[in-house]
RNA sequence: GGCCCGUUGGUCAAGCGGUUAAGACGCAGCCCUCUCAAGGCUGAGUGAUGGGUUCGAUUCCCGUACGGGUCACCA
């Protein structure tokens, strides 16, 4: 009775691993390409940190020409939620991000280095299994969760290190006759991984993120294969990265602790340890504390946040980016016109600690995101967001001819307006220029000017003596300083404010006279443009309003 | 509690032994031949703390405090 013959015993049917290490061979790449990966678990909405992991991988991949994969871990059954994978890869798909290789939907896949699902890679961690349990690296353990409580509460009374390792570990030295006798009873067991690490020496290792970390060695005989004959998180994420030639594991700070033990099982297997870098989670801000955003309390934990409050998802993009690179923000004012993908991403430029998500500086990415778009893109974006949210938006759109003209203002010259940082800005920011909706608008925002009479007085003579469809810019503005002059009011503000007795009041106070009439608020856009827009009869119309109200 | 990591303005942060300690968001004020959004200018507001090392420390070392992570048949 030996080794191989309880690696036999417990999986009769395995492979050799030399199967898969040819199947899946080193990867020819150019020197200094780097495979990443993104390997959410389906037990949800996707997180804005997942999406974070995402945009950082797929980032370094295509910048180094290398290869960027998807990776699902489902090794919980019973965190399992239903179109897990779908909801993952249709998240990630509304932000641009491409994969290179990895599931494309809850059942397909593409790439040479499947299966991209845990769940079906069942086998191939079985073979390593089996083949450290031939090396006597690994055994299998029949304590019952009870009995590993116990030990625990043991050792916590103890004040001694809790864990299964060295002499707490119960079956790392058991007889292998017994072992085997008690598998052929049917006992039942799991199988744990044996470190010859030591506690007391230093290991050290280097994070591309954090730098220099000094950490005890591994000694816990960790479970590797789980009572259902599937791996932990561990065991899977030694042999999937290193079958599909992972070359920079990125993921989530917590996982910095569990270095040491992933080096142990690297090592173990022989295989070549990639380089890590653990990105400091996002936090955000309660009661004066960091805390990490979490899916329960926070609403902008979740993608579809973004999506419902139409904040548009190269803004949420660029924001991440910023958080990830803060030479970003500098590279986006240098480069106003270029591609995210030509901005070059350092992972060791990133920070050691997490940053508080600032959704007041995420709206003004967003606001500058949007001023450089198109009306056409404009109009697109707005239309597929309100006939997601938005029923009375959709309507108010439907003249696609009037909403590019609406859109239009102060757009697409060199100094765009800023006004819309989110697509649920925009149905206010427009209203009044819909007839019928600003048909029942019964507020006018009067601001100096507010007595009936003498605002009747202006608007008349405005629109008999002064108005002409025709006018150009600047004689559209000589008029309204020339009515301003008539009445009483400076036609200059800079010569109010010299000698303010002298005047009623100034142009400034006379326009805003007309642009509440026409608008029923006191700021908006250009007057001039809105009036182009609105057209003679409109105007007409809405002046006549105001004067018969 | 053990083990790791961190701490620059309200927020994101640059610099990495000698700087008037960048920049962005936010805030306040002013300017810009109509308001607003912008834009321009100006301003307020910063290296947790105590010790070292050094001619000199935000930067290097140690302690303290505070914050974060982790100690599962979850990932």
């Amino acid at each position: 009775m030996d080794y191989k013959y309880l690696a036999n015993l417990i999986f009769p049917d395995a492979k050799p691993i030399s199967y898969y290490e040819e199947k899946y061979p080193e990867r020819n790449l150019k020197e200094g390409a780097m495979v990443t990966r993104y390997a959410p678990s389906p037990t949800g909405y996707m997180h804005i940190g997942g999406l974070y992991q995402s945009i950082i991988g797929r980032k370094l991949a295509e910048q180094t020409g290398g290869v960027f994969l998807l990776r699902i871990e489902d090794t919980d059954q019973k965190r399992q939620i239903e179109n897990g994978v779908r909801e993952i890869v249709e998240s990630v798909k509304d932000f641009d991000i491409k994969f290179d290789e990895g599931m494309i939907n809850e059942t397909e896949e593409i790439g040479n280095y499947g299966p991209y699902k845990q769940s079906l890679r069942k086998e191939i961690y079985q073979s390593y299994a089996k083949y450290l349990i031939e090396q006597g690296r690994a055994y299998p353990c029949f304590c019952t969760p009870e009995e590993l409580e116990e030990m625990r509460e043991k050792q916590e009374k103890a004040k001694i290190r809790t864990g299964y390792y060295g002499v707490w570990a119960k079956y790392r030295n058991y007889p292998l006759d017994d072992v085997i006798e008690k598998i052929k009873n049917g006992e039942k067991y799991i199988i744990r991984f044996k470190s010859m690490g030591n506690e007391e020496k230093k290991i050290k290792h280097y994070d591309v993120i954090k730098g220099n970390i000094d950490f005890p060695e591994n000694d816990q005989d960790i479970i590797i294969i789980k009572a259902d004959g599937l791996p932990t998180y561990h065991f899977a994420h030694a042999i999937d990265d290193h079958l599909m030639r992972v070359t920079h594991v990125i993921r989530s700070d917590e996982w910095v602790s569990s270095v040491p033990l992933h080096i142990d099982l690297f090592k173990t297997l022989g295989f070549k340890i990639p380089k890590y870098a653990h990105t400091a989670p996002i936090m955000k801000e309660e009661d004066g504390k960091k805390r990490k955003i979490s899916k329960r309390k926070d609403p902008e934990a979740a993608v579809s946040y973004y999506h419902k409050e139409g904040i548009p998802s190269q803004a949420v993009t660029e924001y991440l980016l910023n958080i990830a690179n803060s030479n970003f923000e500098n590279w986006r004012k240098a480069n106003p016109d270029k591609n995210i993908s030509e901005f070059n991403f350092e992972l060791n430029k990133m920070s050691v600690s997490g940053a508080i998500f600032d959704l007041v500086k995420l709206l003004d990415v967003s606001k500058n995101v949007i001023s450089k778009y198109s009306k056409e893109k404009i109009y697109d974006e707005v239309f597929l967001w309100a006939q997601r949210y938005d029923e009375e938006l959709t309507e108010m759109l439907e003249d696609k001819e009037y909403a590019l003209k609406v859109f239009g203002i102060e757009r697409g010259g060199v100094k765009p307006r800023k006004d819309i940082s989110k697509w649920s800005d925009v149905k206010n920011n427009i209203y009044y220029m819909f007839k019928d909706k600003f048909e029942k608008n019964e507020i006018y925002e009067f601001d100096k000017i507010t007595d009936k009479e003498e605002i009747s007085k202006i608007l008349t003579l405005y629109i008999e003596k002064y108005y002409n469809e025709n006018d150009n810019k600047q004689e559209w503005f000589d008029k309204i300083k020339e009515l301003s002059g008539v009445l009483g009011y400076a036609k200059e503000v800079k010569e109010y404010k010299l000698n303010p007795e002298s005047y009623k009041g100034h142009v400034g106070d006379v326009s805003t006279v007309i642009r509440v009439a026409l608008t029923g608020r006191k700021n908006t856009p250009d007057l001039y443009e809105i009036m182009q827009v609105l057209g003679k009869d409109e105007i007409i119309n809405r002046i006549n309003k105001c004067i018969n109200r």
